[in-house]
RNA sequence: GGUCCCAUCGUCUAAUGGUUAGGACAUCACCCUUUCACGGUGGUAAUAUGGGUUCGAAUCCCGUUGGGAUCACCA
């Protein structure tokens, strides 16, 4: 049989990152098995429902290179694939089931339900509807009486069924509630829809938040009652934003989103929320998606929760930044480079760039000071290691200045030598003619690039008004 | 509260009865070096706890503790 997954979202917002790490496993187990990954809205709750929800998940998948083979927006043989559309179907099997025992019409307001039962005393809902006679309650229907569906549960004892990342889950029928399978607007729950679509849609395996665990012998129910067969459960722990929380939309944790735009590369989150609760076996840690389509398998899947490490998939990011072209990386960066002054080099600059930031986000902050230099402190010229301080940089500087002057050649590699050698001619450290200048040229402390880099960066213009305005505020 | 689930370095994790408990991020030190990075080398750091089973337990069993989930006409 061929293997089909599903992505369910309701489009209440934004991707979160836990949501998302769902969508990749239900992915992978698709492709890694050859098989269909689709994607079904569940937009059931009108109440819940946020405009242009839908967009950002399109938009999400197809950014990461998650291609669904079923969808609202390219049908399939199984459509619709957005829940509303599908109001009748599940009407028409909501009333099946009724006839077939597996549910029964409530005429309880929401009010009653919850006034009945008592959660200290852990009394549950004992709905008095299950006893109206099947013919009196279609005669009140009939008679345009609001109802409901209920699921009716009178199975005792224990029941059992088998997730493949738990095992073996076990709970007893008593503990299962009553729920609302069609509700007064004539939708479904997500108890209900699920089950239906689940089975209609052919998924083999169902892959949600562990927070299932103890409703799927509900769904189970629904399955026997209908003669059908359930599908395989891969439940996944939540992923948290530290030991106690959830990462989560309400708390405004970082959506893939959010992530995107501080500077974070789509294909170095996946890969880092891969890793978020599976694991290849081996010591190797970067993937791209094709590489996890090949060596995907849920028995590597893990039980217990993850905390999200920003500071990990920020080092992940350094390492996809690193291993893009230079070419790419400049394309990637110049979204960045807002108001820089128009002689500078981009190129070059982004080469400099490149192996030193390990966001995109970085970039503002570690090219500020080409527009201007900063404010400084002159105890920024103090460097122990380089033996320079403020003296040393007043005493030198201008030697540097004169000879920068008479430079054409306006490499890294000359200015290098050039500087080298006045060192030597001046009988001081390389250091001393080096870290002043650079200070000189940028007014920070730490620098993308070295004294000469800077220099070429900035241009020979630029260099020696810098130098001049700097033995100026020395003196 | 009932029920269910979870528990290895700070974090992500490996080790499915026999390892000096391994790797990665972070951190620290050193090396490289015109700053900072990159890169390299090394260090600190974990089996929550108490019992059992066993020649031998991170691993199996029971209790305890801690955490999470669930008990909606939300998903």
């Amino acid at each position: 049989m061929k293997v089909r997954t599903r992505f369910a979202p309701s489009p209440t917002g934004y991707m979160h990152i836990g949501n998302l790490r769902t969508a990749l496993y239900e992915y992978l187990i698709a492709k890694a098995n050859d098989g269909d990954f689709l994607l079904r809205i569940e937009d059931t709750d009108q109440k819940r429902y946020v405009e242009g929800a839908t967009d950002i998940i399109y938009s999400t998948l197809k950014t990461v290179g998650m291609d669904w083979d079923e969808g609202p927006d390219i049908g399939g043989n199984y459509g619709p694939y957005i829940q509303s559309e599908r109001k009748n179907i599940y009407g028409e099997y909501a009333h099946k089931l009724v006839e077939l025992g597996g549910a029964h019409y409530c005429f309880c307001s929401k009010d009653e339900a919850d006034e009945e039962k008592n959660e200290e005393l852990n009394i549950k809902f004992k709905d008095p509807c299950k006893l109206i006679p099947l013919e009196e309650a279609k005669k009140r229907i009939a008679a345009g009486e609001p109802y409901v569906i209920r699921q009716t549960i009178n199975k005792k004892g224990k029941s059992k069924y088998h997730d493949e990342v738990y095992g073996d889950i076990e709970i007893d029928y008593d503990e299962l509630d009553e729920g609302v399978l069609l509700k007064s607007d004539g939708l479904p729950t997500y108890n209900f829809a699920n089950v239906v679509d689940d089975h209609l849609m052919k998924i083999t395996h169902v892959v949600r938040g562990n927070e299932y665990i103890s409703s799927t012998p509900k769904y189970n129910l629904i399955y026997e009652d209908f003669g059908w067969e359930h599908p395989l459960y891969v439940h996944v722990p939540p992923v948290m934003k530290d030991a106690q929380h959830k990462l989560s939309k309400r708390n405004g944790d970082a959506s893939f989103q959010d992530l995107v735009t501080k500077g974070y590369l789509p294909e170095a989150i996946i890969n880092y929320i891969a890793l978020l609760g599976w694991n290849p076996g081996t010591e190797q840690e970067i993937f791209s998606l094709d590489d996890l389509k090949k060596i995907f398998t849920v028995e590597r899947l893990n039980r217990s929760p993850a905390i999200f490490d920003i500071t990990k998939l920020t080092w992940m990011n350094g390492c996809y930044i690193r291993a893009l072209s230079e070419e790419k990386f400049h394309e990637l960066a110049k979204p960045y480079y807002n108001d820089m002054p128009s002689n500078i080099d981009l190129k070059i600059l982004s080469k400099t760039l490149q192996p030193r930031v390990e966001t995109l986000g970085d970039i503002p902050n570690q090219t500020d000071f080409l527009k201007s230099v900063p404010e400084y402190d002159l105890e920024l010229y103090s460097n122990k290691k380089m033996k320079t301080d403020a003296e040393v940089a007043k005493a030198n500087l201008p030697s540097i200045l004169e000879t920068l002057s008479a430079q054409s050649e306006w490499t890294n590699e000359h200015l290098f030598e050039i500087l080298k050698g006045l060192a030597e001619k001046m009988g001081v450290k390389n250091g001393q003619i080096l870290y002043p200048l650079r200070i000189a040229l940028s007014g920070k402390e730490t620098t993308p690039g070295g004294a000469t880099e800077i220099a070429v960066i900035i241009g020979k213009d630029e260099t020696l008004k810098r130098i001049k305005s700097a033995i100026q505020k020395l003196d």
